[in-house]
DNA sequence: GTTTATACTGATACTAAGTATCATTAGGAT
DNA sequence: ATCCTAATGATACTTAGTATCAGTATAAAC
């Protein structure tokens, strides 16, 4: 239990629900729907595939209300915005610390690591920030990189095998230009 | 010479219409006017902004030319899109070697720091890749604080002095919600 | 200097992503 | 079961950026 994600969809849905309940949001169908449909998302997602991903489940569920509970989650801390190749794509967070994504350039595949298990790089920032007469206050760092399934299967190759929700059809085309 | 941008806009402009004889690019009015706006900010701009000022230097430059000359820039990596307080920012670059920026939240001012003077920060990042198993490939880090003079002027106070080529009215609404 | 080829232009129409409005519905407290 | 109002779906709108295309002006050839 270390790389899989510890928790399934539906718990995570209703982790989420809790949290909601606790601040008296209500439990609605569409959040419900909208919330499952972002759960069962293994990697970060455009609005657009949300959008369709839940019209596809339930056609009544209006468009405002996607958008609407993903600026509900984000707001919440619970979902971020990630800028992947130009592209705004979005991410369940589940680690409540501070923290950062490591994502696949193949595949997609994002994990997040805590601030706390990388203080080095995270005194490094603020250093170099003093450094240069500043004083910090936040930062955005976003890492890229080729995960662990991806390496084994095409050692240059393009798509993952479908297999340990690695699948879903090599999208993400994050060919990234180069280094920023 | 280490704080306040070595060189001016017109010696600004001069290097990037070089750039693009050198590449065969047209040298046309509408490109010098757009490039002398963009170097003229001393901060990132949103495409906005950039419009606007364009227009007011010369309206009879199109939108269209602004975002072409906008996209053509990039593409050279003379320009670059900043993801700042969930608001598109762009801005020029005159370092060519790989860098980041580092960004005050109270006035804007942006410097770029090269990696190559912060190479444990770096090898930091890639450490971090590598523990998790990923092949690293790029990363996105901004660094956000508040600058010497924003400092000086207003030990929690809000805008600054209109000194130093810091002024143009606290723009930038740089209000970050809180670390990512 | 005049001609010429075409890269670039401005006007305009369009797309994509997200927001505002508002009458209607349904969640959940009592 | 009743009630209050948060939340909804439909729809119109905005904002950021792109595509199209006939016309223009840059730069190279003569
Ligand atoms: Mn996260
Ligand atoms: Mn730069
Ligand atoms: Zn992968
Ligand atoms: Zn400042």
């Amino acid at each position: 239990m270390d790389t899989d994600m510890p928790s399934d969809p539906v718990s995570v849905v209703a982790w989420l629900e809790a949290g909601l309940v606790a601040d008296s949001y209500r439990l609605t169908r569409a959040r419900h729907v909208i919330l499952t449909v972002m759960a069962t998302f293994g990697h970060p997602f455009t609005s657009t595939e949300l959008e369709q991903a839940v019209a596809d489940t339930d056609a009544s569920i209006g468009r405002a209300s996607v958008y609407r509970t993903l600026t509900l989650m984000e707001s919440r801390g619970v979902v971020e915005k990630l800028h992947q190749a130009g592209i705004e794509h979005y991410t369940l967070c589940l680690k409540s610390e501070h923290h950062h994504h490591v994502t696949c350039v193949e595949c997609g595949r994002t994990e997040e690591f805590a601030v706390k298990d990388n203080i080095d790089l995270m005194s490094a920032v603020d250093g170099l920030a003093r450094r240069l007469g500043y004083l910090p206050r936040s930062h955005v760092l976003e890492v890229y990189g080729v995960c662990p399934l991806c390496q084994e299967s095409g050692a240059g190759g393009s798509d993952a095998a479908p297999t340990n929700g690695h699948g879903a059809g090599g999208r993400h085309p994050l060919g990234r230009r180069a280094d920023r």
